[in-house]
DNA sequence: TACAACGATGATAGCGCTAACATGATAGCG
DNA sequence: CGCTATCATGTTAGCGCTATCATCGTTGTA
């Protein structure tokens, strides 16, 4: 029933306290009340006890977006992985996450779901947030999405693996790392290898392990052969690929999976099945999980530091948005054979 | 050297198109052009091709922290979780992820590491950020906290246990749920039972299982017994479990752990160790994680559905943005007590 | 004592967008 | 043909905050 007063035109917000209301209560200008929370060593002591008091009696609580559109910049980081089902993401996204929190920034947090439009999508939305830095997991993009990350005049992080980065990179040498572990195998003295990836068109960097795999197979004469899942790597799909090569390539002597998922998957379901491992099969993996470590055989595997991953990279995105030089645009992060009874 | 020009005061933003420039190369208003993202529907067709043109000429991206400062209301669903490190928060984030996402919501990310005042906190700031609704693990919290939450005016969602709650609830009885697997235990004939936990002071849930785990064993005349440990379920906490149990309750048939992290690691290392399952000692864990499903013999345990838990919680909660009644604002998922064979 | 240097605070003017209301054109109706 | 309903678009006025420049004492110094 009540109509609307026809003169007052609008009458919008939130109705929560604002700044203004806070600086009138404290009898002072609404800057005055802005410089005691963002910059209080600009303001007489006194008066800033004032102005903290009157926040907590009338409840405020700062806008965050009215202050972001001010002053152009938010205190969020957008952080934009493939998949959250991943505990190797999760590892990085706690690294940053923990730095980035410590130093006031917000992580927003991005799942793209292996979808390259998408993650294209998530840049657009989160420079809309005037975010003030991204990191991403890997260096490939769209080719828009590689533009409006060369253009967005803030520091970009990609993560995980090093190569031509757009800005700031930390990672590690993953092709390296499948080579590394394919000598590891041919050390044992095993001659029938089998590599075996899960969607390696997704998780490139799988695709990139194998290269490594399959240069230091063929510098040693012997020809990789290649098992390909066509779903993402878990327990269930390393004892489904256990299964496809025993009946693909019964000979095989030793198996090397993308991952330590697909890798204890299968060493579960062969100690199941009653083989002897590594005298049937050897089993290796790659990532270093928990998991593979707490089985008997214990696992081999190549151990990547996710977390320290995600610490260094925030910290060196920090040093760039504190103004500071970068030393190194890029840093490796390494690798480490793990080995353990399964080859 | 260019000094500035003294008349032009100002001159701030980030140098990035804005929707008035979009709008005068469309040769529309900005409100126009501002309708043809948000309500296409209320602009002719042909305007709206050419506005849409416009911005990708120039190559606009809209900023949504002036847009949800006008609008008072932003995308963003505040998610609140104690840990990241548990397999568990992270299925509920997915759930919650994957359907906000599709209903084009933001999700923003904060972990309280199990501190309740944190969790104050990151509640004041994403209501500085004007999220549309809150989501949080867990009923507690602190009393400032709580009368924050009770008096935002927007949807809180309390998921994981159900309980008093401030608004929606989504989750399960934990009470309930240690209680159905101590009567397992107890229909198997074992009767000298040891429940674990990890720091149950954080992980309150788990107590609460505990709690019904005890009620369960006293109405059958048992005495409970109780080994706490000072650190988080995992693995390795564990296998230190019981080895602790072992040493403490030596006569110890069964051995109930609070999750199938601790349960797994326990099995694990019973292995190692020789022992047989359930022949010297049976286990049980709760959360039905994959992990348990893949070893031998396989973890009885109690499985919790958090995909459909997150997916359910965030379906909710959108139906109440969406100002559509909500039938039932408590919901009850369940568990069901899978029988492994390592009880 | 005059003047620069500094410290504390304020006035003004937006940041880029959208809610609310307004306008003008066209269509539908008896 | 005058009236209202509907559609497409425009005008106006902020959302709540902060950058920029301005002001006004106080102090230190030659």
């Amino acid at each position: 029933m009540s109509k609307r007063k026809p003169n007052s035109r609008h009458r919008r917000g939130s109705a929560q306290p604002t700044l203004s209301q806070v600086a009138e209560l404290a009898g002072v200008s609404p800057i005055t009340a802005s410089r005691a929370l963002n910059d209080p060593e600009r303001v007489n002591a006194a008066t800033r006890q004032r102005i903290l008091d009157a926040m907590e009696r009338i409840g405020y609580v700062p806008n965050l977006v009215a202050g972001s559109l001010a002053s152009a910049r938010s205190r969020f980081i957008a952080v934009i992985v493939p998949s959250l089902a991943n505990a190797v993401f999760i590892e990085v996204i706690q690294g940053l996450q923990a730095t980035f929190e410590a130093a006031g920034y917000q992580i927003l947090l991005g799942n793209t779901d292996y979808d390259i439009e998408r993650e294209h999508q998530l840049v657009r939305t989160f420079l809309g947030w005037s975010c003030s830095a991204l990191v991403t997991a890997g260096l490939r993009h769209s080719p828009a999405c590689r533009e409006l990350l060369a253009g967005c005049d803030r520091p970009v992080m990609e993560v995980m693996e090093l190569g031509e980065a757009l800005n700031l990179n930390v990672g590690l040498d993953h092709r390296e790392a499948g080579g590394r572990m394919a000598r590891h195998l041919l050390e044992r003295g095993y001659r029938d290898i089998v590599y075996v990836g899960a969607r390696m068109a997704d998780d490139y960097r799988a695709g990139m392990r194998y290269a490594g795999h399959r240069a230091t197979l063929e510098a040693a004469g012997l020809e990789p052969r290649l098992l390909e899942l066509d779903r993402l790597g878990s327990l269930e799909a390393g004892a489904q690929g256990l299964d496809r090569v025993r009946e693909r390539f019964p000979r095989t002597e030793a198996i090397h999976f993308a991952n330590d998922d697909l890798a204890t998957g299968a060493l579960l379901h062969a100690l199941r099945l009653g083989l002897r491992i590594p005298g049937d099969v050897a089993i290796a993996g790659f990532n270093g999980l928990p998991l593979g470590q707490h089985v008997t055989p214990r696992l081999t595997t190549i151990h990547s530091p996710r977390g320290t991953m995600g610490r260094l990279a925030a910290e060196q995105v920090l040093r760039c948005l504190a103004g500071d030089e970068v030393e190194a645009r890029q840093q490796d992060v390494g690798f480490e054979l793990r080995i353990g009874e399964s080859t």
